[in-house]
DNA sequence: AACGGTATCTGTAGCATACACCTAGTCCGG
DNA sequence: CCGGACTAGGTGTATGCTACAGATACCGTT
């Protein structure tokens, strides 16, 4: 882990909810759903653990897929969200939310703090 | 993972930038830290993780130690932060706003799907 | 002498992540 | 017609955080 991590303090397994997300919105297959990822602000996605991901999500019932020819490639993947994985979009809402929560409290009192040291990086208090 | 976690989500090292953010309220020792952090919103902190993590970053210069007896009980080893672990601080907490902001992108296009569902845990659109 | 609270630490397994790599179909330019 | 680029899905593996289960030891009280 190095300061300069772009990912430091990503929410765990933030990739599922996402994927949930975006099956909610429109069933769509993993090639696509890399794009899609990375317009919502996830950076560097790897497609291993997309492609697996997914399938670890279908065997949990989340989603379902089906496979779909195309009209310029190899076939697709295709996946739609279940009702179950419906449940579990919800759910992660909520657990997303208390982080926020969370995060505000952190982030206050860090604010609080620097105030405090005169709000330069370096600074003692 | 269940969807009962309650650390579903929860930011990735999130116990690091914690505690760096007591030790630079004010010096401390692990035990001690152990109860801070509950009252700050994490439940459930290992201790093993903590004092290895302690270590850890006492090798990386973001803290520094030394022991000290206690009136009542084992002697303590008690941590104050260092100007890098200051920095350190400060580059978290930056990462953890842009976490929020985040945070706030995926859980407001969620409550536009919901709404859109009918707001019901189980609809469908 | 035994117990509960304080205080620090080790061992280990599971799991998510990161990185590297592979296969195969389709399309386009040379 | 051949090679490269793009689309699309996939495997193998090392690493590192986290969780769980303990061990050790000091101290005051009963």
């Amino acid at each position: 882990m190095t300061a300069e991590d772009p990912l430091l303090g990503m929410p765990r397994n933030f990739l599922r909810p996402c994927v949930l997300l975006l099956l909610g919105e429109a069933p769509s297959h993993g090639y696509d759903l890399l794009e899609q990822l990375r317009a919502l602000g996830l950076e560097h996605v790897d497609p291993g653990g997309l492609y697996r991901g997914m399938r670890a999500m279908e065997q949990e019932g989340l989603v379902r897929s089906s496979w779909e020819p195309s009209d310029a490639g190899p076939p697709r993947r295709t996946y739609e969200l279940t009702d179950e994985g419906r449940e579990w979009l919800h759910a992660w809402a909520g657990a997303l939310r208390d982080v926020r929560r969370m995060l505000g409290r952190f982030l206050d009192r860090y604010e609080a703090l620097s105030d405090l040291a005169g709000s330069r990086p370096g600074a003692r208090r």
